[in-house]
DNA sequence: CCGCCTGTGTGACATTTGTCACGACCAGCG
DNA sequence: CGCTGGTCGTGACAAATGTCACACAGGCGG
């Protein structure tokens, strides 16, 4: 346990958005108890969270990826274009490359995984706000792999057949012919290495890339 | 905030078992400063919990389901085999009534989900330890609703179909003929509604059947 | 003991899926 | 300008999948 008081710098000021309510509630606990940071908002959903960080502009904007509304990513991105110096960043469950890379284009700061000691996220907040990167040490290496190696027609018909949905309700439902649709999801099986289209989206799916 | 100290009655103690280090560590932390609860052991994955759970006998158990070794729920029945009188409160991001029945049978005191607020917690374990259930309001009403209707063979069986597995690389896995793995898929398919094993799967799954 | 359900199996058949070869169109790029 | 890659399509064929009817064993409740 630290008992120096951290109070007497300056205080770091962050946001932070996630989109289960105890989690969220936890995580803000967390970094309060650290004294030399304060949660200045809290958002559910990746719309809230933007709102919540042009209002408040904080330091640190700590956010999940997965969220209604908007993705973290979508919101980091969106931060991005309009030029906010608010650093960012991903906390997330999924140690996925795709992930990572998009995250890094974003412009995000940090990429974290909630499996991570509790105590390492305030240091991680302290490192981003001095300007330096915090990337998931198991991440970083492994991440520049493979870059994903499907078309946007690829990974639009595979999301689809993932879930059940037939060759022939997808070429009616993105206005194709049913061969193509099957074309497209040849393509996709070969280059994943997959024997068939569920394995495909599954092997996708834990890439990222989906 | 609440200023009143609650330290003056006597302490709750618990232990929590969740695998992601993170959401353990912050949930431990927004329990802590209640004041009236004590966090006496952490786990992160469900042997340790076990363990853990024999070895300091605390008055309240909270767990996640999904975990490394040994699930929340495999916890739960185990030490209501033992017999002992810790109460177990269910933590889980997952809505899904096949959990809660299972949840319930394994005589759990609480089903909690995630995305509820986080002071909610600390109130559900006051309850929860003064022999009180608490269940997820959402939950309890939509629960009993649908039994799993699939056998422990079609289940099997849809658990492999869904990561993409071959009928004849699942009757080989299990033993059986190609020709039953096929009939047994039919079966769950017709009984779930769906067109084909992948959209069945699915469905098993959002249930919690599988 | 008689049904009834589950588990297991077969055979036949229709449909869906996966593969291949091929062609057309268009955009971007050297 | 010609090449390349992505998109979209057709046709044909092989393999996997889904459906049905039927059969036989074992267990369990009436």
């Amino acid at each position: 346990m630290n008992t120096i008081p951290k109070t007497s710098r300056k205080q770091i000021r962050v946001v932070i958005a996630e989109d289960q309510g105890m989690v969220l509630g936890a995580l803000a606990a967390l970094l309060e108890i650290e004294g030399d940071i304060t949660v200045v908002a809290r958002a559910k959903n990746g719309k809230e969270a933007l709102r919540a960080v042009l209002a408040h502009k904080p330091d640190v904007f700590i956010t999940d990826i997965e969220m209604p509304e908007m993705t973290g990513l979508d919101v980091a991105v969106e931060l991005k274009r309009q030029h906010k110096d608010t650093r960012v960043i991903i906390l997330t469950t999924f140690a996925r490359a795709g992930y990572l890379r998009r995250a890094l284009d974003a412009g995000a700061s940090g990429y974290l995984l909630k499996d991570m000691r509790a105590e390492e996220l305030a240091e991680a907040v302290r490192r981003v706000q001095q300007g330096l990167r915090v990337i998931d040490p198991e991440l970083a290496t492994e991440a520049w792999g493979d870059p994903d190696p499907l078309t946007d027609r690829e990974r639009q018909v595979l999301r689809l057949a993932g879930d059940g949905v037939t060759s022939l309700d997808i070429a009616n439902d993105l206005g194709l012919s049913e061969g193509t649709v099957r074309n497209y999801l040849s393509e996709a099986i070969s280059k994943l290495g997959a024997a068939n289209r569920t394995e495909a989206a599954r092997i996708a799916r834990t890439k990222g890339w989906l």
